[in-house]
DNA sequence: TATCCGTTATATATTATATATAACACAACG
DNA sequence: CGTTGTGTTATATATAATATATAACGGATA
């Protein structure tokens, strides 16, 4: 797993880690029970701080994405969340959002599918043959 | 147009407000060239401040969604932005960060897609008969 | 024993958000 | 003419979010 981190983007960094690793979990490029870096070395691999790192570990717990044993270090869940409600409105929420943007600036509704169609595509295609 | 604030959202009440509008625009209650509150008299009807009010106006004029003429006031530029590429990108963005964990969840990709579906059905349908 | 781990605590700095108050330039109205 | 109502700009203040720095703790492991 590459991880670039941007200071210059409109999303804070912890959550830029979030995102990336949420990424590795679903092209299978972290796979279940996979051991990550200690918040003290992957701080310093990504030239963040420790605390930074935590932060984002801490968010991907609560929501069920990572397990944290307190000797043993950071894994990812074996059993991950499903798609349940809070993921569903929080969805719908941001969706609403670009929709209506999209609508706004008249883009085609076939675009907008086209590209989300595209997106799961991608994520899917980098999965290649695992699993 | 009836605009309620959230002060307990996660979103700062100045983009709250800003997709408010961008919403009135896509369901046409707002219609080309309609004038909207002055900052003073909006900021007063939402229980909020000026220069809140004044930060979503400015966003929304960098956007191309309003006119702003010094002493006329504000209005719906008759002229609304298109789906131009800075749109397309931040869109791809912003969706990604959504398909990525609805893959983590195994969301189906079709139940993503309706979810989509059904948003642009429900702004078309707010918009009724107008135009 | 020494090291590494997540965790907690404290402190500091910067930026984002929101409000308050005041003044300015300009146009429209009476 | 003066008054009123625009958006605009400026200054100040307060709080929260973000990020870093440093230190210490308790528990496992080598």
């Amino acid at each position: 797993m590459i991880i670039k981190m941007d200071f210059e983007a409109d999303h804070p960094i912890y959550r830029q880690l979030v995102d990336a690793i949420k990424e590795g979990i679903a092209t299978r490029q972290l796979e279940p029970n996979e051991a990550l870096p200690s918040v003290r070395s992957f701080a310093a691999d990504l030239g963040i701080n420790m605390h930074t790192v935590n932060k984002a570990y801490q968010i991907l717990k609560n929501d069920g994405f990572l397990l944290i044993h307190r000797q043993k270090g950071v894994v990812i869940n074996p059993q991950l969340p499903g798609a349940d409600q809070a993921f569903l409105d929080k969805c719908q929420n941001d969706l609403k959002t670009l929709v209506t943007e999209a609508v706004c600036r008249e883009m085609d509704e076939a675009a907008f599918m086209k590209m989300c169609q595209s997106l799961f595509h991608d994520l899917k295609e980098k999965r290649g043959n695992k699993r």
